[in-house]
DNA sequence: TCCATATAGTTGAATATTACAACTGATGTT
DNA sequence: AACATCAGTTGTAATATTCAACTATATGGA
């Protein structure tokens, strides 16, 4: 059983991380919006362009639950990164249903790009810890992913809290 | 000057920082989406009383500032919780040009409970950290954003990369 | 004093993102 | 063969966002 002021503190650290989580959160939503000008994709495209070449090809489907968008959600967000040049969808040979989405050279090479330019950045901020620190950082960021993450389904394209 | 070593690994843990805060990113714009639902606001509006709540009464101006929207967007945003009745918009006495945003009481109640159900998710992550591993991650969000913010103008009301 | 100028905020118009529902085409089952 | 199921697309509507034009207020100089 934790003492009183233990759990204090972590009330106190509890409050404090939702600040700077939801600052983080508000900055990053602009600062995607901005990431449009810079790189021809918008927000939205660029996750999918993450997805993509982190995962290999998918299907929709799949694509959209990666994304935890709707599927319609997510074939427009395919139209817009096909008429640009950076995915082509190929049906699939087995299954004329399931479509194969994958990145062309061009998007995969856009991604690198982004990619690149975004550790960059976040090398400049782990720079001043100590290696055991980023380790903190990195495992509780995923945590954190991870417990927003729980409270939700995706079966049903979106917005179902189980 | 750092060794090699130390170089190549402060690159691992960037790449796996930009993919963490990628997914951690992601998963909140769904998230989001789904506050509106339980909570009776949207996304941009639960921030918009978080600003209010934190920092006070403030103009439109300085409102829309604190949340990288541009004016206009700014102003649409409080029309709806003003509609709802969260927001109350006073003239200035001094000058009549500004406006005086401030929460109600009701948009006081509905960001309390907001906060409070977000602090308790907050605590469940961290009660796994140890009270220097919690400081390492709090100051280290707050480094995030703060760097993504850096490279960000909102003079102009949003969009200027510096 | 009065008009030009600047400032704060609102509104019109255009665009983007999203979800839900209805649809199309392919596959599987009885 | 007919029906059901599944993957993906398209129609429609709601919301969010910006830019530009506008209104109202304030300030400063002739």
């Amino acid at each position: 059983m934790p003492r009183i002021s233990d759990r204090k503190a972590l009330e106190r650290d509890a409050v404090a991380l939702q600040r700077v989580l939801t600052e983080l959160i508000r900055v990053y939503q602009f600062r995607d919006r901005d990431t449009v000008c810079c790189y021809d994709v918008s927000t939205g495209q660029s996750h999918g362009l993450e997805r993509l070449a982190s995962q290999g090809p998918m299907s929709l489907n799949e694509f959209a639950a990666s994304l935890y968008l709707e599927k319609s959600s997510a074939s427009r967000l395919a139209d817009g990164l096909e008429r640009k040049g950076y995915l082509k969808r190929t049906p699939r040979t087995d299954d004329a249903r399931y479509l194969q989405l994958e990145l062309t050279q061009r998007g995969k090479t856009l991604h690198d790009r982004i990619e690149r330019d975004m550790i960059e950045e976040r090398a400049q901020v782990l720079s001043e810890l100590t290696a055991e620190e980023r380790r903190v950082v990195i495992e509780s960021i995923a945590r954190l992913s991870g417990a927003a993450c729980a409270g939700v389904s995706t079966e049903a394209g979106c917005c179902v809290r189980t």
